[in-house]
DNA sequence: TATCTTTGCTTACTAAAAGTGAGCAGCTAC
DNA sequence: GTAGCTGCTCACTTTTAGTAAGCAAAGATA
């Protein structure tokens, strides 16, 4: 073990990849929390996540939806409506959303922080 | 607020771009862990990461680098020593490290468990 | 002395993924 | 009727990732 407060097990590395096989990318954790924040529409997700195109976001869902984090819903209509949400199990990923929000916040402030005092 | 757990307040998604801007991508949280697990070296972590190639492995240092999260060291020889550290700020990327370590471990017991049990 | 290996990369090349812009069928609103 | 919204898909370009090879400097092996 190194002079680091880390002291990572090496059994992390495995776990961690099966992690960022499912999570990693710039866009499936901001889909969660956009679902869970009330947006459940396709057009509403994609508006309320700035830069993200309808492709990505069709196959993001997809995969989101193979990995059992969410679930499609259509309400056969007309007007036929397609609606996604959160399954149960996304909430797992709780921990790992609020870390990275945590250290992004953090993060940010340590970037722009010296700049903008006083 | 929908009901699940999540509750994630309006401000997360920022903060989540912030951190995975810096963080997303399959390779980066994983060369943290191995040179906190001990490799210092170029090829050390390069052989202790299967799959990363030295191209990704290269530009990824250097990514990390610019965020601050290691250090490079040339030892002037001969032989030239390069050497890779993470800084004590990398520390605080543990939670999020953490999280996604068991988040793995549970979700790989979820999609095997069934299958490998009794 | 020759050659083989290791180190820390870089360079071409290819394959895969992401981004861009348009469009489409089905419906509603005016 | 024509303009708009919905949930996408398609063709295309650009960016990124992956693959294989190689290279200079040094050390070890023979």
């Amino acid at each position: 073990m190194p002079a680091t407060s880390m002291g990572h097990c090496l059994t992390t590395l495995p776990s961690l990849r099966d992690a960022l096989e499912v999570v990693s990318g710039k866009w499936k954790l901001l889909i969660l929390v956009a679902l869970a924040t009330g947006h459940q529409r396709f057009r509403d997700i994609e508006r309320s996540i700035p830069g993200i195109s309808s492709k990505v976001l069709a196959k993001e869902l997809k995969d989101l939806e193979q990995h059992q984090l969410i679930r499609r819903t259509v309400q056969e209509g007309p007007p036929v409506l397609v609606t996604y949400e959160v399954l149960p199990y996304a909430d797992s990923l709780d921990p790992v959303i609020f870390a990275l929000r945590d250290w992004g916040k953090n993060h940010r402030k340590k970037i722009m922080g010296p700049a903008v005092e006083a």
